[in-house]
DNA sequence: GCGGATCAC
DNA sequence: TATGGTGATCCGC
């Protein structure tokens, strides 16, 4: 299937129209952007490289899932069509009668939130174009560069690309957290339990307030964009509807600083639909758009009705009742009092580009760390770091959880995930650190770009002790608006489990709004984002304090955490590297590696390659230390081979990512690739 | 309970 | 040179 791929590639006049990015759908502010040339770029730009082949893959992954649905489609018999017709039916009818025309919600999102802050704080970049991110990653674009395709989530260099006149502007949270706190401010005249999506974006009930002034929902809208306006500077535009997934809907429609209301009437609502294009629903994203649309020629969110027996015959209930809810314009109508997080986590990618002597100052200050910590493998280093930081994060709620989770993304940029699940809750980085290196060694030797930890099942977490509370009776179900799917799904299941928690946490008020989406994802020094990890109280001007007092220590505990991480050569040890757990299966690699040391080392203390001293007590950290300089070795002959690789490898490669990944016995096998000599280094991921 | 996938921001 | 981080949910085992 990859074989074919590249041959289709290779004939093509236009292969680039294969590739299919996130980058050209139809988004705000991308009208009249010249989509086959930004396909073009992106193509020319991502063509061969890493993360391409591994969209790649996932693509075929798709064509795959694709081509069973169709089957299984034509599989129908009559007699199963009209069951399905009389199934959908039924169900739809009872959305409908669930539908709930009594609430006026509004959304607010601001207009290129992040572009838009920075060029109030620098009024130069007025008129060009510019993007908040780096070279790797685009946070927010704003309109000017939006013009030529440069989109949030796309590379940095990319977009120069596209934009060579193109401004990057590093992210500066700090300050987007400052405006977001202004416009809340706003935002709490008109509704005191509003719901903050992000940094950037809210929803709020209107219905009070347009009863009690006797005003239109418009007015209201009109001037709490006048408010955020005058308050901040920035421009927001709103959507009003009876529910959230419409309101949303509609504060897309005229932005940049604009609004549209949809009336709470039931045929505006179902015309304003019948013509909507799928992907505008929260929720549905290029897969399942790709889905709908190549299986049932579903574009529309009038299809998701036509086709409702299709739907239930192929698709599991809630995911029907979902894309019905779709197709009826339903959605969340409820004010959640508070929602919990389920996880924690942590995760880190590792930058390719390192300089030599910031690597070696690392090293260095891996083995004082090493020597620390006692006997911790220097390879583990980074998951000791997250391990640290997810356990500083954990205290500062007061949580404890008791699974854990280790996240990998190989150098290939496949994800693997592998848990445990304990009898004890933890919150401690010891006791992270001890499972995670479990969790980790298990997978080795394993190139990675990315590590990450999460821990879930909180302690007071009963949500699985009580599903009585989440079992709900259809009409339930779609009212309080779990049919959409989305995050605040949850939002009903009562706190009384927690309270024991939130009690004892002094940086937690009762009866909080929680934010736990208001990270930064994009912002490298999201650490310092102490305040918007815990939950934050709206209601309260307190939650000011909270954050103010965690940025400090965050901050430098993050920089600590950065000059740590990150290299290239590192990623080499995960290959290469002896685990001093004493396993026989090691002990082979572990002499080679000594062989190694003794050509390395001047005088038993002076690396003979780079100059670093060690005193001849550090007999570990010495063995360590060679084991770097030697998967750095083995890496320059990998990639010097690579370069000149041919594509038959390549395929090589993925056929044994894909064996590999497959059992748990296929790990084992790949395991015992350890005493495969140096080519074996060159075949896997 | 685990792991892969999808989605949002 | 170079394609992120956090949290949630669903599905199939």
């Amino acid at each position: 299937m990859e074989g074919s791929e590249g041959n289709s590639d290779a004939v093509s006049p236009h292969p680039w129209q294969s590739y299919n990015t996130v980058y050209t759908t139809a988004k705000a502010g991308m009208e009249g952007v010249d989509k086959e040339k930004v396909q073009r770029v992106v193509y020319e730009m991502s063509k061969g490289s890493k993360y391409f082949q591994n969209e790649e893959r996932k693509e075929a992954f798709i064509k795959q899932k694709i081509d069973n649905m169709r089957l299984q489609f034509s599989k129908l018999s009559h007699s199963d069509l009209s069951h399905y017709q009389k199934v959908a039916e039924r169900r739809i009818l009872e959305l409908e009668a669930s539908r709930d025309l009594s609430r006026i919600w509004l959304h607010v999102d601001m207009d290129a939130f992040y572009a838009a802050v920075e060029t109030l704080s620098n009024p130069m970049l007025k008129g060009k174009p510019m993007a908040v991110g780096s070279m790797s990653m685009l946070s927010t674009a704003n309109y000017e560069a939006r013009k030529f395709g440069v989109r949030s989530a796309m590379p940095g260099f990319i977009a120069r690309k596209l934009c060579p006149e193109l401004i990057l502007v590093p992210t500066d949270f700090k300050k987007y957290t400052h405006y977001s706190d202004l416009t809340r401010k706003v935002f709490q005249r008109y509704d005191p339990n509003f719901i903050a999506g992000s940094l950037d974006e809210a929803y709020l009930d209107i219905t009070e307030v347009c009863r009690e002034r006797n005003v239109k929902s418009e007015e209201i809208a009109q001037e709490l964009r006048d408010s955020v306006h005058e308050e901040t500077g920035l421009t927001c535009s709103a959507g009003v509807a009876s529910n959230r997934l419409l309101a949303k809907v509609c504060s897309d429609i005229n932005k940049p600083n604009g609004q549209y209301v949809l009336p709470n009437d039931r045929l505006a609502i179902m015309t304003f639909i019948s013509s909507l294009p799928i992907r505008k629903i929260g929720g549905i994203g290029k897969v399942t758009e790709h889905i709908l649309k190549e299986v049932f020629g579903i574009n529309t969110c009038e299809q998701m009705l036509d086709k409702g027996s299709y739907l239930c015959a192929l698709f599991s209930q809630s995911t029907a009742d979902f894309f019905y809810s779709v197709g009826l314009g339903l959605g969340k109508t409820d004010s959640p009092q508070a929602s919990f997080r389920k996880s924690i986590s942590n995760e880190r990618t590792f930058s390719a580009t390192e300089d030599e002597v910031l690597l070696q100052k690392k090293l260095d200050k891996c083995l004082v760390i090493l020597n620390h910590k006692k006997d911790e493998p220097c390879k583990l280093m980074f998951a000791v770091e997250l391990a640290e930081m997810l356990s500083t994060d954990m205290q500062k709620e007061g949580l404890h959880g008791r699974t854990l989770t280790l996240k990998l993304k190989t150098a290939s940029f496949e994800v693997r995930n592998r848990a445990v699940t304990l009898q004890n809750y933890i919150n401690s980085s010891e006791d992270i650190l001890k499972h995670a290196s479990k969790l980790l060694k298990a997978e080795l030797p394993v190139s990675v770009r990315l590590i990450g930890l999460r821990v879930s099942q909180f302690n007071g977490d009963k949500s699985g002790a009580t599903p009585d509370r989440t079992q709900k009776t259809i009409t339930n179900f779609i009212t309080s608006g779990e049919a959409n799917r989305k995050k605040d799904s949850f939002s009903d299941v009562t706190d009384h489990d927690f309270i024991s928690d939130i009690e004892t946490d002094p940086s937690i008020d009762v009866g909080h709004t929680s934010q736990l989406d208001s990270r930064d994802p994009f912002d490298g020094n999201h650490s310092l984002d102490v305040n918007h990890q815990s939950c934050t109280l709206w209601k309260n001007d307190g939650a000011e304090k909270v954050q103010t007092s965690g940025n400090d220590a965050a901050s430098s505990h993050h920089s600590a955490c950065t000059e740590m991480l990150g290299s290239t050569s590192f990623q080499g040890q995960f290959e290469g590297e002896n685990v001093n757990d004493g396993s026989n299966l090691l002990e082979e690699d572990r002499l080679n590696s000594c062989q190694e040391t003794t050509m390395l080392w001047l005088n038993d203390y002076k690396c003979s390659l780079c100059g670093i001293e060690l005193p001849p007590s550090f007999v570990e950290e010495r063995l360590e230390h060679s084991d770097f300089h030697f998967a750095e070795k083995l890496q320059k002959e990998e990639s010097s081979i690579r370069q000149t690789s041919i594509p038959i490898q390549s395929q090589d490669q993925k056929h044994r990512i894909n064996r590999q990944s497959k059992s748990k016995k296929q790990k084992l096998s790949q395991r015992e690739g350890r005493y495969t000599p140096i080519d074996y280094f060159f075949v896997k991921e």
